[in-house]
DNA sequence: GTGAAAGCGCTAACAC
DNA sequence: GTGTTAGCGCTTTCAC
């Protein structure tokens, strides 16, 4: 019942002596360094093979590169960030690079924990997907090692940017809305962060282009936004919060389609029929948007590609480039079932 | 538009010459070691305050433990995760210790490699969900270090177990669907990963459950199972699969809600009402499942407390323990409106 | 109770 | 092209 001894790791040391050439010669084989001839290169990588020689990620952490990428992700219970890493995934497949993920927890400092635990980790680079530490921490990071931000729309010389063009998206839905018949549009949001980054955050443009969009049409009066968060817990309280209004809403605009289901099951509760006398639009289009009983209409940001580019950037920053590049998506609208003209009054 | 200088790492010798100590004594601070005073602790921690000092994970792995827990997830998608891993959270939450994450993908071959990576990394525990490489695999890993694993039944001396009773969660779903009057009851489960370790795998004792209690009420003959795998598009082209035999099953017990998801639209574009046609029944319980619009009939496996058991199994392990622990949750049957009377012929 | 020093496995100068 | 060697920041004997 002993977890019994466990047998000393093969280090770079025993390669060499195995392939009769020196610890330099196995670590450039490692590395596909220049300066190995092609026939040590081919006695080396044997003594690898036969000796099943794993490099030790903490020694070269301590001189050189970890291959790793750190992704910080707010939480996982939000069904577009697969769709992120996928891309991640697939940008990575056939380098070196590991992807290890972090969760950023509820609030900025656990976050910050988070985000020290991947820096402590020595990471190569890292990916922060919607951020809501303050601004200065993220150059901070920065600062250290390459970076890439998605979501928020700060600029910054210092890291990467992989963003959506979510006043396009939130415009999108809002004129489809209007264009149904609609005048009493509520809005769900999330609560910002630091407060000082609100005007960058992804959710606070989102809610910004529906009012904007809503008095452009003179619907000022008709503004509603219940500001609780991207989740379904958040998305029930904010449907909860305007559905309890009157006159109530006809159409209700959530930031994420997460947020969407939550506001569904209110819907539900409130015995109101979607989208025969509420219609429901969400942002995302997260796979299960597109589940028959569910059908959301909701805004489609290619999450493949926005992870691609992030590793891509990743990349090419962790080769050397300094100046700092930003990356802007173009969303698209994915009319479904959740949204149709207001009942007749 | 350079990154600038990354300034260097507050090393321990920093904390040491600030404190006016030893590095020794404040690597014991660090790790609450026997043998430091209560005067020079206090000096040590203001001076690690004063400086923001924080441990170099990749040294301290080179000697001693790194403080963090490895996970690996077979995937991202799978909603019942993010339960574990709140349990997970909430055990850990007060140790120093931080979880990484790392995806299996597709194949044994790259969940391999995922592990390696976990392994290489030099986590000081590590928790496999539902890992489909091969045991001997496990029982390597667990001899080099603290390993708990989740989801298969196999006993093991060498690592922990924390398992759901999947022949009792089957039972009752396919005893709720008998107890409704049905008898042409389908199955939608995985292909088993490695052959040789099949019997134990949770989505095999689901079917091969489904299987004893059709015979065990005489429905030999009924008996139909899609195996694909336990995520959305699983389900909907087991689902296919299913509904293109005739006669066609008046209910699907589908081996994971995700699967579930994946069916409900097959049922949908067959244009095929839930229940009142099909009666539909998954497996996890996972917060979506409960959706109004969804109302899925589901098994409830205790997420929170597999992911908290698991934490603290790994947490006895890494304190020392060397005898081998099967922690079982017993799970219970959440009926809701996806199941119904078959329909009168 | 305290500190000096060795060394973990690797990479990168630098010498040959 | 190849090998020698000095550390990276920490933990851990082992003296004092």
């Amino acid at each position: 019942m002993s977890t019994g001894g466990r047998r000393r790791r093969v280090t770079i040391a025993d390669v060499a002596r195995h392939a009769g050439v020196s610890t330099t010669a196995v670590s450039k084989v490692l590395r596909n360094a220049y300066g190995v001839s092609a026939a040590m290169r081919e006695r080396v990588k044997a003594a690898i093979e036969e000796l099943g020689y794993r490099p030790h990620a903490a020694a070269r952490a301590m001189r050189g590169r970890t291959y790793t990428i750190g992704v910080l992700l707010p939480e996982l219970r939000n069904p577009f960030f697969p769709d992120i890493l996928d891309g991640l995934y697939a940008q990575l497949s056939g380098t070196d690079y590991q992807v290890i993920i972090v969760t950023g927890g509820p609030d900025a400092k656990a976050e910050n924990r988070a985000i020290d635990a991947l820096v402590d980790r020595q990471v190569d680079g890292i990916l922060m997907v919607a951020p809501r530490v303050a601004r200065a921490r993220l150059e901070e990071v920065a600062c250290g090692l390459p970076t890439v931000v998605l979501g928020p729309h700060e600029k910054s010389a210092l890291y990467d940017a992989v963003l959506d063009d979510d006043e396009v998206g939130a415009e999108l839905v809002v004129r489809h809305l209007i264009g149904l018949g609609h005048r009493r549009i509520a809005h769900i949001g999330q609560r910002e962060g630091t407060p000082r980054r609100a005007a960058a955050m992804l959710h606070t443009i989102r809610a910004r282009t529906y009012e904007r969009v809503m008095r452009e049409h003179g619907l000022d009066d008709e503004i509603a936004i219940a500001t609780t968060s991207y989740s379904e817990e958040g998305g029930y309280r904010g449907a909860r919060e305007l559905l309890g209004r009157s006159p109530r809403p006809t159409a209700i605009f959530a930031g994420a389609d997460l947020a969407a289901f939550g506001a569904l099951t209110a819907l539900h509760e409130a015995g109101l029929a979607v989208p025969g006398e509420v219609s429901l639009a969400g942002y995302d289009n997260t796979r299960l948007a597109a589940l028959s009983t569910i059908s959301l209409t909701s805004v489609d940001q290619d999450g493949d590609v926005m992870g691609r580019t992030a590793g891509r950037l990743l990349l090419e920053r962790i080769e050397g480039r300094t100046s700092s590049v930003r990356f802007s998506i173009t969303p698209t609208l994915v009319p479904r079932r959740s949204t149709a003209p207001p009942p007749q009054t």
